[in-house]
DNA sequence: AGAATAATTGCGCAGTGGGCAATATTGCTC
DNA sequence: GAGCAATATTGCCCACTGCGCAATTATTCT
């Protein structure tokens, strides 16, 4: 048994994943508060309780996607070589993240982000952020010698994901005029101040 | 009638304050998820069905003082003398936005904040404050030359709210040990860099 | 194969948000 | 003051939700 991880988690990976498209798929469809988790179910083909096992709500189910996309985000901080600044592996890390997220789902995000103005949602958001900044900032402070003052990582975590945040907003507001990249480091750059 | 606010007026914003009252000491006393809607409304005095004419939900009335406080925050910095840097309003106006919640309400706060480990409320808050960001970043571009790039104010405005957030954060996980604006002091400062 | 473990499902229930229409309250004009 | 328009409160109702519980089904292990 090679499978490092056995058919039951990749199952229920797989359908996680599937009730997350569908509820994206739904919601683009027919708009955020127009979808029921009935419907998300029954489009993933589980039922309304086994919903509730998956995730907390709706909001969860289709925010899984940026959830993933962000704790790669902070894995790839992690595996920065050492010997990089706290601030520069995280711009390295960023310009990755922005490569992978342009390509395909320019209006896909457009349609998606623009869902995203739901209280809601925005506020799930934003939770998962606060929740993922801890990490971050964990994996900045495992890069700096002990004597630092320890809040450095917290506010150099916050001050990146508003970052993020940020640039999101324009680039959507933009109506996606420009690259992800580019309205990023922009953005980066005029927080950057004294952090490198 | 030199009210300049009708009493219909104040009347509504005395109810509302009641019912956030209310929400309040009932949170403190039976813990967030043991109170109902009907509870609150009971004690406040009004009909289950006026607490949604008021607030659409208990997170929204638990929260209803913090976004006063901010919003009071947000006046404060318009009002600062037009000569001032504007990262030098916004410390200013945090000073006197610390004393104010200083004196009264320590274990007040510690157990209020202490109940906002509850996702949906922390989801709330940061909603919350995203809110009132995009208004401290017009009061801080209102005090610039519109030579200025127009990303500067939200930057600003950004990393200024999560400098209060990981302050308040760590006020409460040191145990209200300290004042707090020592601690948001000691945050802004890791923050400030080049802001000055 | 058969037992152990874990996932899915149906059922039920208390709680919720909000539309709608009836009712009560307040503000304004005479 | 009285009468009237504007607005706030309330009750009723219903679709939706999250979750506990127990039965059922699928998977892994020996």
């Amino acid at each position: 048994m090679e499978s490092s991880v056995g058919l039951r988690e990749r199952k229920k990976e797989a359908t996680r994943q599937a009730v997350h498209e569908a509820t994206l798929r739904l919601t683009v469809e027919h708009g955020f508060d127009h979808v029921t988790v009935e419907a998300v179910a029954d489009a993933a083909g589980i039922s309304r309780r086994t919903f509730s096992n998956y995730f907390t709500g709706k909001e969860d189910a289709l925010l899984h996607g940026e959830e993933q996309q962000i704790r790669d985000l902070v894995r790839t901080v992690r595996d920065r070589p050492a010997e990089e600044t706290a601030w520069a592996a995280l711009r390295a890390a960023m310009t990755q993240f922005a490569e992978r997220v342009a390509p395909p789902e320019r209006e896909w995000a457009l349609r998606t982000r623009l869902a995203m103005q739901h209280p809601s949602l925005l506020a799930r958001q934003l939770a998962n952020h606060a929740a993922l900044e801890r990490d971050l900032a964990e994996a900045v402070a495992s890069r700096r010698s002990p004597s630092q003052k320890s809040v450095r990582p917290l506010v150099l975590a916050a001050a990146f994901l508003s970052s993020l945040r940020i640039a999101m907003r324009m680039w959507i507001e933009e109506d996606l005029a420009r690259e992800p990249a580019e309205v990023i480091d922009e953005i980066l750059d005029e927080m950057a101040c004294r952090f490198d």
